[in-house]
DNA sequence: ACCCAGGAAATTC
DNA sequence: GAATTTCATGGG
């Protein structure tokens, strides 16, 4: 990994491979906004920047050095070779690798867990659209106004001090509870997310699952997105539509230690060409 | 009016 | 235990 600092922007020249729309925009985190010119404007741990690339190379304009090292170098994931683990991939089976040069640039984020795990919860039964209205009332409710003018995700510690009734401005319905059970359990520590870093796979799932509104599906998301355990295989309704046609009798461990990044290929290609299934 | 949306809980069989 | 219904909300 190799970049230069410029005042208040940085410059990463190894980022070639990463396409900031397939990786902003394909269902993993759910606040950024494109600001015209695939330029895209966000805020992660109380910092806002906007990204875009130029010539190839990641610009990360309105981030300190310390910042880059501290969060976005990690957030990206820009030490991971992606070339090389989608050409092992591709490998495995002749439609994976088409759905892998299909947005060959799909990077998985290193989210905040806890960002990761509200965000899931909402998204269950609901469109895109949607998740992304609530997730931004919710932090313009709860979260902390910046200087940047945007807002920060709430911390567990604040929603936890919150009834069903002070959520109604999200318009989240039925999910209002399960945001609350969630922050109660992180915030009592009751559910650790740090120990399901390093936890045994289904243990750390097992834990996660305790909470109200936590199944299978978000808690999968939460370990891939939140927690970069990347055997996790989120199954959602496309998953399921796109796994059963495209690769029929393939269980997900067929996949193997990188099955998350695969099922992002997947999802992604699922969700872009829906005449697939036609 | 009806159906669906990156599901899970509650109820019923 | 497995299959079905319900849960808010909004858009097509």
């Amino acid at each position: 990994m190799d970049y230069i600092v410029e005042d208040n922007r940085i410059i990463v020249s190894t980022a070639g491979d990463m396409s900031l729309r397939d990786t902003l925009c394909c269902g993993q985190s759910f606040r950024w906004r494109e600001c015209g010119d695939g330029a895209f404007r966000g805020t992660v741990c109380g910092k806002t920047v906007t990204v875009s690339k130029q010539e190839g190379k990641l610009l990360i304009e309105g981030a300190t050095s310390e910042d880059f090292l501290n969060i976005w170098r990690n957030y990206f994931d820009l030490d991971f070779d992606y070339v090389k683990l989608r050409g092992e991939l591709s490998q495995l089976h002749p439609i994976l690798s088409q759905a892998a040069k299909f947005a060959p640039g799909i990077h998985i984020l290193r989210q905040d867990p806890f960002e990761a795990l509200i965000s899931f919860i909402i998204s269950q039964n609901n469109n895109i659209k949607r998740i992304e209205g609530i997730v931004d009332r919710l932090c313009e409710n709860f979260g902390e106004k910046l200087e940047s003018g945007e807002y920060s995700f709430p911390t567990a510690e604040r929603l936890a001090q919150l009834s069903a009734e002070d959520l109604a401005p999200l318009r989240a319905g039925f999910r209002n509870r399960y945001i609350l059970d969630a922050a109660v359990k992180v915030h009592t520590g009751q559910v650790n997310l740090e120990q399901c870093r390093t936890l045994p796979f289904e243990e750390a799932k097992k834990q996660l699952m305790t909470i109200v509104g936590v199944g299978e599906k978000v808690a999968d998301c939460v370990l891939l997105y939140g927690l970069h355990r990347t055997e996790a295989f989120p199954m959602d309704v496309w998953m399921k539509r796109a796994m059963s046609t495209l690769f029929p009798g393939v269980e997900p461990s067929f996949f193997g230690e990188y099955a998350g990044v695969a099922q992002q290929y997947i999802f992604h290609y699922s969700r872009m060409n829906p005449d697939v299934f036609k």
